[in-house]
DNA sequence: AATGAATGAGAATTCATTCAT
DNA sequence: TATGAATGAATTCTCATTCAT
């Protein structure tokens, strides 16, 4: 108790001394930088190296190569859910899945592991598994709202909006160093492929991204 | 089928015994079936095993295990370009165009290693880089022929092109496993998108794919 | 309880706060409850951790892991050390010596850590070693008066004795967990064995323990 | 076929090139002795630098630590249970179980490891576990037959004798150094114990060592 | 005095590549 | 020419010990 944060200071992750707070920011900083850069392959001894710290404090603040990951990708996806929902809570329909989508392929610029992560690798992580599952059901309804007022064609889905946005920053990414706004180019196309008045009826049924979990 | 050398053509090879010449054939067969399951990372080691010759005679074959992955990986985009050309000349522009876009997706969807590389991966090996270079060549007078027939939309360049059909794909590969044929429902969508009826002008240059060589 | 020192007895430990006294205390039992059931292989942070102390603080009692493990064995010596000259001021020699023998294999049947180091491990440590001496001079003197009262063939020596009830534990220690009380069995057939009746002249001449130090 | 030896050479293990060969013979020789000498904590790279070779030379030839104390404990066992084979069907019951004792306890001096996984550590393993349960058949049999000869006090059984001979090792194991023939002595007082003359009913009852498997 | 964060030397294991046979 | 044995650097992860707070 007396060891804890008074009350008044909105933080819940567990108290650490100041050096040891400096340390994760540090290695997580790095992760995110190289995970980011290189993808998940990239091997502890380069993050600590690049956080400054010894290859053990990794896994003093992460229990194995895998957490530290999904803290890293969570993070990301824990951001997106977030500004989604203000997104769903503030505009109209159209606009905010346009917003939303425009935020999440932004997110995935330059991010590897994120990429990786959201396209499949290292999906048993629990952790990781629960933040996708929560912003699947907020890209639902950001869909619904949508396709509901007449914004886009009526045979999308939200699991066709969940995996479109990974693809348009897929499209963009080899080019990603050197034109790192490329995606922008590809989302305007996609998003005027969903417009209703070009729609040709589609020749393959909404997938069910339910099934990926299992 | 259509997309292997006719036996009248003078081969570049050096000549080889029968048994080396049957050696390589069934391990380039090994290489092509691992690493479209398996992706790049399978080892060398399954490789051999699975053509039934030593670790040693891969390496007698190919320098390193980055120069049997291009040449599986070229041998597809070999096939592709040479598919392609034939569409170019058999058909009208906009068929020819949709046609080669599907062929290219469908050929990465039963592919890991080549979505690998063609996202990026060993993107430094020169053979690689050579085949896509032709393999742009091509797109780009698909794309050029489409879009003075008024088939796609005037803002649009082979490069988007090539870089959407990686895209396209990389939308559908988390469910690949359980809905193999997803990818035609992007497709689908992307074309829609591409379509000059009412397109927005789009908020970002066509990249210059060359500068991805550097 | 009989084993413990009484209270009146002036303790040749320095003097410590009374604070860093109770840690002591609690380090210890947690050592001894860890080292007893997973023996020396329990990790310094394990029993930190059961103590409710920081790693730190073993350290600050304990110079390295092999002290603390020499503390909580020598303990036990000590014990048995005592008991045994309890028994053999108020047994008649030939009960003094099975007693010994029984509460000295019972000691180890419950304690893996205790079994390790009487069994070679740490041996190297000097205050096991000289606890360990100390136990051998009691044995001597135990096994003397057996021998002297026709209880015990003649052939036989403390050191032997000491040897004896290491190996009897042993025996049984395979089946500790499904049969705890196993060791009274092979107890028994040894005190058969050691009877003057049954005497064959043993093959090998007696063991001289004190090289074992060296 | 070819590759194979001729029939007339009597060895069952895969033909290895010589220069393989004599590794995996250097490399069974060096585990061999560090195992005995040190036991199952022996690193894998102490073994690799006491034969001589690169530490993925051991990886080649056994597929984990765990399978290398496999081949050198099963060996030891193999052995033995070859030898015991033949005493059973050469020497009279109470001849043949005194003397496998002897082989059974000469085969464990100075060996830690054999030891340790006879006692139970890497009991896990499958090869090992069907070594030991074959020879408890056979130390069944043979008891059972010096029990039937009256050689031997009718209260003891098969299991009983394989746990004494890894005890009477244990008993001497101490000085196995400086006195490696002691276990003979130990052995011969063990044998005492066994004699049916005025033995006392022993107070507790049998183990029963298929308990141990599950 | 107590803490627990940081360390870094290993541990077992994998694998592309080299080289003796 | 083909083989597969040998290599050793790299990987993730553990833990006794040190030291700043």
């Amino acid at each position: 108790m007396s060891e804890r944060v008074p009350a008044t200071i909105p933080q819940q992750e567990p108290l650490l001394r100041v050096d040891a707070r400096r340390n994760r920011e540090r290695l997580v900083a790095a992760a995110r930088d190289l995970l980011a850069r290189e993808g998940t392959e990239v091997s502890i001894a380069d993050i600590a190296a690049q956080a400054g710290v010894g290859k053990g404090t990794v896994f003093r603040h992460y229990a194995s190569k895998d957490a530290l990951v999904a803290e890293v990708v969570c993070e990301v996806l824990e951001a997106l859910l977030s500004r989604g929902r203000e997104l769903a809570s503030t505009l109209p329909p159209a606009d905010a899945l346009r917003a939303f989508m425009t935020e999440a392929v932004h997110r995935q610029a330059d991010d590897r592991a994120f990429c990786e992560v959201v396209a499949g690798a290292s999906a048993g992580n629990e952790r990781v598994q629960e933040s996708i599952r929560r912003l699947h059901e907020l890209v639902d309804e950001l869909t619904a709202h949508a396709r509901e007022a007449g914004a886009i064609r009526a045979d999308v889905t939200g699991d066709d909006i969940a995996l479109l946005v990974s693809g348009i920053y897929q499209t963009a990414a080899p080019l990603a160093r050197t034109d790192p706004g490329l995606w922008r180019r590809y989302l305007a196309l996609t998003l005027d492929g969903l417009l209703p008045r070009h729609a040709h009826p589609l020749p393959h049924p909404s997938p069910r991204l339910a099934a990926r979990v299992s």
